[in-house]
RNA sequence: GCCGAUGUAGCUCAGCUGGCUAGAGCAGCUGAUUUGUAAUCAGCAGGUCGUGGGUUCGAGUCCCUCCAUCGGCUCCA
C-alpha cells in the first residue's frame, strides 16, 4: 500500500508526498543536512508528527529510525538531551561539541569543579528521560556571528573559539526547552521521541583532539525510540563479549599473558601457535605462487639502520632501544620493522631491470614500544610478528604489482570468510608536511597509484586524509572486531622513498642506474592481530581447515579403546587431526566438553560401531549425523574443506 | 602517556556500613562408577585477597604509591 503524507512547507503551501514509509515510521522520523526546513507532515486523518528535510536539490526527503542519517538525527538531538541536562545537574560546566557516532553519541564537557563516574549514570539518564517527556520541539535558527559571540562571550571559550572559526550567515543555533547550544542541524522533531537512554561510560578525550591541549571529559551515551530497542542493544553488547578474542583465546588455551614476561608480549600456546602456523603455512603457499621469496633477517640491528632509513627519527621514542653491548659506542635496537633489512638484501648484489620484480617476504617479527594505554589484547602488542613483504620493482611495473597484491589479499580475505571489510586509501595530509618524508612529485605519483589499482580493482574504498604512512601512501583493509571497533589488518603502501635513503639502483636496459619502488604488503598485517579479529568473528568456529583440533574421538568405554586407536591412526593417514578422549567419563560429558571447546567433529565408538567397524559421527552444534564408514567421514571432511579453502590462481 | 573504572583460588563470582580459622560453583587431584549424543557420585586439596606503605586494638573492606587489566583519548612505521 502506498501511503500519501501531506507535507506543510515553512511558506504555508501544502505539497502530497508518496512514501514507502508507515505511519508509526514517520512519526519517529527525523529530520538532516537542511534541517532548518523542517515541517510537519499529516497521514490521510491522522497527523503525525514528522519532519522531513529538503536536499541541496530542494527535494524533499523523509529520514526514519531506519535509516543511518535517522539515526544520526536521533542520536545527536539526544546529545542536546544530554548537554542540557548535565548543565542543569552539573552549573557551570563548559560544552563543547556533542556529535551522533556510529552507535549512539557522546558530548565532550569542561566539568570544571565537578567530577563524574559511573555513580551518577542513573541520575543524568533520570533527567534526560524528564527533559524528553516534556516533548520539547528542536528549534534552529540563524544568528549573526556577532551575536553568537556574544551569547558565549566568557561564559565558553571552547564554542566562542568554534564560532570564529564560522562563517557569519551560516551560523545556527539550536533550542529545545530552556536549553540552547550552538548547532549545525540534523534533529528531530521534538524530544518526547526519545524514550529510552543509557548513558554508557566516561571518557578522557583531548580539546580538539590534540594531546597536548587540555583533556576534557566526554561522556558517551545511546538512545532509542523505544525502551524495547534499548534493552535488544545491552543484550547485543552482552553477546559481543562473548565473543571477545580476550576471553575466547584464554578459554581455547591459544595465548596468555604474564606480568613477568611484560605487558604486550603476547605467549602463544601449542594450540594458537598450530593455528598460526596454519595460518602461515596458506599465505606461503599463495605466496610461492605468486613468485614471492621467503628471507630471514635477525631480532636486532644497529641503530644505524633505522638512522638511514628515517625510522629513528620518526619513531626512535617508541622503539625499544639502545640495546647495550661489552664495547663502547655500539648501539643495537630491537627489530621494530623490517623494511630496511629487505633494503640491505637488495643491496647484497646489483641487479638488472631483466631480475625485477624482487619479492622478498618474511614472517618477521619486530618489536614496538606502544604506549601502555594503547594496548589491546592481541590486537595491539609490543611484539608482533608481520606477514611482511617487500617488492622491489620498475616504476613501470608499479601497477601491474599493485594489483597482483590486491589479489592476494582479497584472496586471504575471502578464505578466512570476511567479507564486510573496509579498503582505505591513506594518503598524506597535506597542511602537516612536517609528518612525512619525500618530494611532491613521488607523494603524487605514489597516490595516484594506489587510487588507481583500487578503481581497477573496483574496491568501494574511502579515501582518509592524513592517514598515509611517513615513507607513502597506503592502501588499507579494515575489519570490524566484536565491538565493532575498527583495526587495519591488510595493508599495501607504494614507497619511493626507502630505495632513494638505502640507495637501491637497478640496470636498466639504457646501461644506465635506475631507482626502483618499493611496496610494502601484509596481508593479515600481524599473525597476533589477525588471529585476534578471526576469534571475534568465527566466534572461535574457526574453518575446518584452521582447526587445532578437526576430530574428537569419544570412546563409549575403556572396553573400546583399542578400536579407538585404530580409527585414529585411519584419521592421522588421512591427514586429519584427531585426539581421543580416554577419560573414564560418561559419554554425555565428553560430547559437552568436546563441544565447549568448539571440536567440529565428535566420532563415538562403542560395542555397535566396533562390530560393524563403523563410527557414529556428531556434528558441533548441530547433532548426530548418524553412523557411517571412516571412508566415507573421509571424504565429508575433505569436501567441508575445499568448499572453505580455495587454491590461489596467480 | 592522559581521563575514568576494576583487580578475592586456574576460571566465574560471594564477602553488607572494617570484627572470630576468607566462602561457593566449575576446573584439578583421589576413589567409586564403564556409561549411547551437552555436566555420574563422594572425598580431598587449592587463596600472604595485584604490589608496597599507611590509618586502626583490628583491614579483603578505609587512605596513598606502584603494577596490571578494562572502556575511551592520543598514537599506530
Amino acid at each position: 500500500m502506498v501511503t500519501m503524507i501531506n507535507i506543510t512547507l515553512p511558506d504555508g503551501s501544502v505539497k502530497q508526498y508518496e512514501a514507502g514509509v508507515t505511519p508509526m515510521d514517520v512519526a519517529r522520523s527525523i529530520s538532516e543536512g537542511l534541517a532548518r526546513n523542517v515541517i510537519s507532515a499529516s497521514f490521510n486523518e491522522t497527523t503525525v508528527e514528522a519532519t522531513t528535510a529538503l536536499n541541496q536539490d530542494g527535494a524533499l526527503v523523509l529520514y526514519t529510525w531506519n535509516n543511518d542519517e535517522g539515526k544520526k538525527a536521533f542520536w545527536h538531538s539526544s546529545a542536546h538531551i544530554l548537554a542540557q541536562a548535565l548543565e542543569q545537574l552539573y552549573p557551570g560546566i563548559k560544552l563543547w561539541v556533542g556529535p551522533a557516532i556510529e552507535r549512539g553519541f557522546y558530548y565532550d564537557v569542561d566539568f570544571g569543579e565537578h567530577t563524574i563516574s559511573e555513580k551518577d549514570f542513573k541520575r543524568i539518564e533520570d533527567k534526560m528521560l524528564e527533559i524528553a517527556r516534556g516533548k520539547h520541539d528542536f528549534k534552529l535558527r540563524e544568528i549573526s556571528k556577532a551575536d553568537a559571540l556574544a551569547y558565549y562571550k566568557g561564559k565558553n571559550e571552547y564554542k566562542v573559539d568554534l564560532i570564529e572559526g564560522l562563517e557569519d550567515g551560516d551560523i545556527t543555533f539550536c533550542d529545545h526547552d530552556t536549553f540552547t547550544d550552538l548547532c549545525r542541524g540534523g534533529h528531530i522533531p521534538n524530544t518526547g521521541i526519545v524514550k529510552a537512554v543509557k548513558i554508557l561510560n566516561v571518557a578522557g578525550a583531548y580539546y580538539k583532539g590534540d594531546e597536548n591541549e587540555k583533556q576534557l571529559t566526554r561522556v558517551y551515551g545511546i538512545s532509542f525510540p523505544k525502551q524495547k530497542d534499548l534493552k535488544e542493544y545491552l543484550e547485543l553488547l552482552e553477546q559481543a563479549k562473548l565473543r571477545d578474542h580476550r576471553k575466547l583465546g584464554k578459554e581455547l588455551e591459544f595465548f596468555t599473558f604474564s606480568q613477568k614476561v611484560g605487558q604486550g608480549l603476547p605467549l602463544w600456546l601449542p594450540k594458537g601457535t598450530a593455528l598460526r602456523e596454519r595460518l602461515e603455512n596458506f599465505l606461503k603457499k599463495a605466496q610461492k605462487k605468486a613468485g614471492y621469496e621467503m628471507v630471514i633477517s635477525p631480532h636486532i640491528a644497529q641503530k644505524e639502520l633505522y638512522v638511514t632509513s628515517g625510522h629513528f627519527a620518526k619513531y626512535g621514542e617508541d622503539s625499544f632501544q639502545t640495546i647495550k653491548t661489552p664495547n663502547d659506542g655500539e648501539e643495537f635496537m630491537l627489530k621494530p620493522m623490517n623494511c630496511p633489512h629487505h633494503c640491505e638484501m637488495y643491496n647484497a648484489k646489483p641487479w638488472s631491470y631483466r631480475d625485477l620484480p624482487k619479492r622478498y617476504a618474511e614472517f618477521g617479527t619486530v618489536y614496538r614500544y606502544e604506549q601502555s594505554g594503547e594496548l589491546h589484547g592481541l590486537t595491539r602488542v609490543r611484539g608482533f610478528t608481520q606477514d611482511d613483504a617487500h617488492i622491489f620493482c620498475t616504476p613501470d611495473q608499479l601497477n601491474d604489482e599493485f594489483l597482483k597484491v590486491i589479489d592476494l589479499v582479497l584472496y586471504v580475505f575471502g578464505s578466512l570468510g570476511f567479507e564486510d571489510f573496509k579498503t582505505q586509501v591513506s594518503i598524506r595530509d597535506l597542511d602537516k608536511p612536517e609528518k612525512y618524508i619525500g618530494d611532491t612529485a613521488h607523494w603524487d605519483a605514489a597516490e595516484k597509484a594506489i587510487i588507481n589499482a583500487a578503481e581497477q580493482k573496483g574496491l568501494d574504498y574511502v579515501v582518509e586524509t592524513g592517514e598515509a604512512a611517513f615513507y607513502g601512501p597506503k592502501l588499507d583493509f579494515m575489519v570490524k572486531d566484536a565491538l565493532g571497533r575498527s583495526w587495519q589488518l591488510g595493508t599495501i603502501q607504494v614507497d619511493y622513498q626507502l630505495p632513494i635513503r638505502f640507495d637501491l639502483t637497478y640496470k636498466g636496459s639504457d646501461n644506465e642506474l635506475h631507482r626502483p619502488v618499493m611496496i610494502h604488503r601484509a596481508p593479515f598485517g600481524s599473525m597476533e592481530r589477525f588471529v585476534a579479529i578471526l576469534l571475534e568473528h568465527t566466534g572461535g568456529n574457526f574453518p575446518l581447515w584452521l582447526m587445532p583440533e578437526q576430530v574428537s574421538i569419544l570412546s563409549l568405554s575403556e572396553k573400546y579403546e583399542k578400536y579407538a586407536e585404530k580409527v585414529l591412526n585411519l584419521f592421522e593417514n588421512n591427514e586429519i587431526r584427531a585426539l581421543v578422549d580416554n577419560r573414564s567419563e560418561t559419554i554425555g560429558r565428553k560430547i559437552r566438553d568436546a563441544e565447549m571447546n568448539k571440536i567440529p567433529y565428535m566420532v563415538i565408538l562403542g560395542e555397535q560401531e566396533e562390530k560393524d567397524g563403523t563410527i557414529s559421527v556428531r556434528k558441533h552444534s548441530e547433532g548426530d549425523m548418524g553412523t557411517m564408514s571412516v571412508e566415507a567421514f573421509v571424504a565429508h571432511i575433505n569436501e567441508d574443506i575445499k568448499s572453505t579453502i580455495k587454491e590461489f590462481n596467480v
